[in-house]
DNA sequence: TTGTTTACTGAACACTGTTCAGTAGATTTG
DNA sequence: CAAATCTACTGAACAGTGTTCAGTAAACAA
């Protein structure tokens, strides 16, 4: 059995081997020009080798996009602490700015480059995005029992907030904050997030 | 002169046709997607021939750019007439929300794709930008004259409102809207941004 | 009619994702 | 231990990509 031990782990080295490769060229590059040479170059390895760890570049990818959304997650965790629930939203919304910004290539990778998506990987990413979605849309409704938000739709408001944040982290991450040649990004960035809460206090 | 200008007539006349189809290719399958020997199949050219009047591929994503630009911007001039600030800037927000329903591909091409950007093609791009920003802020100013957005920075104001729109309408483009299955994406848009309108009204 | 200019072609180069016959070395079997 | 098998890997091949450029045929000027 130590043989076969011994190979599922060499197996499963070679994985993260690949991967870690992966993440480097991947972010280095973006998607379409990361090619498959370049990671079977960078671990010394012939290109058909990738092909059989992973089914395609694609799937590649997807690997990569789990991470991110694991890493995000992570993060999130510890606002579980935080107890009232405007406290947390806004928390939430630092959080994921500050992972923009400290991932900035890992949240393009995640959030706005789109690789061709087969149904199966579908699934699974939809359901992480559910359940992020559910947990936000969530503390609005504590958020209204606290008596912020009145007469105000969670589903809409929700779409909202979100359409906020991955503006800025999107503006962020293409580059777009450049039209405001005076202000450091990170300083528009958290400012332009104050604005923002400024807005959800009042409503 | 006659056949001078007759060639110069033919020249432009296969410069847009050229852009006809490769606005065909580009908003059908992306940048990266689209080929050049696609677009040079659709006109019945040779490869080659494209290079005769566009320096490389992406001189003519430029181009579409900055057609998309000059699209939206026409959409915006009747605008000019709405005396009322707020009144204004609200429905600039439609006008964009309505160019990225009606436009979809090419509102991904003009603020979410990301062609390698030459030097000279910045600078022409950053202008359209800046002078589009630089109306923003000129009618939050207005607004603020008018009693809104009191203690509010124009600057970070105006990245907090172009990040929600650029946000929703990112989603949009990328199909992030499926997030909702019982909502239809335009409805979400539009009330999202009711949401985002009550929120700037209590500023 | 001859010479020149112009517009266009398509083969070539170096790259891409992906497949697959072939191989060298590790493992198992007799 | 030797022979057979099995495994991990290779690298050439295929069809595609952006781009260049020598060659050509037609339009124009002399």
């Amino acid at each position: 059995m130590t043989i076969a031990a011994r190979k599922e782990r060499e197996k499963e080295e070679m994985r993260s081997l690949i991967l870690d490769a992966a993440r480097k060229i991947f972010l280095e590059k973006g998607y379409y020009l990361a090619s498959i040479r370049n990671i079977a170059e960078e671990i010394e390895y012939s290109p058909g080798t990738i092909y059989l760890y992973f089914k395609d570049k694609d799937e590649i990818f997807h690997a990569l996009h789990e991470e991110g959304f694991r890493k995000m997650l992570e993060k999130m965790q510890p606002l579980e602490h935080v107890t009232d629930p405007f406290e947390r939203l806004k928390a939430m919304g630092l959080v994921y700015l500050e992972f923009a910004k400290n991932n900035k290539d890992f949240y393009d990778l995640m959030f706005i480059i789109q690789a061709p998506i087969k149904h199966e990987q579908e699934k699974e990413e939809w359901q992480m995005g559910h359940r992020t979605l559910d947990y936000l849309k969530n503390v609005l409704r504590q958020c209204q029992q606290k008596g912020h938000f009145k007469n105000q739709n969670v589903e809409f408001l929700s779409f909202t907030i979100w359409s906020t944040m991955h503006g800025m982290c999107a503006l962020y991450c293409r580059d777009r904050c450049k039209a405001y040649p005076e202000i450091e990004p990170m300083e528009l960035m958290k400012n332009g997030y104050h604005s923002f809460v400024a807005m959800l206090e009042k409503l």
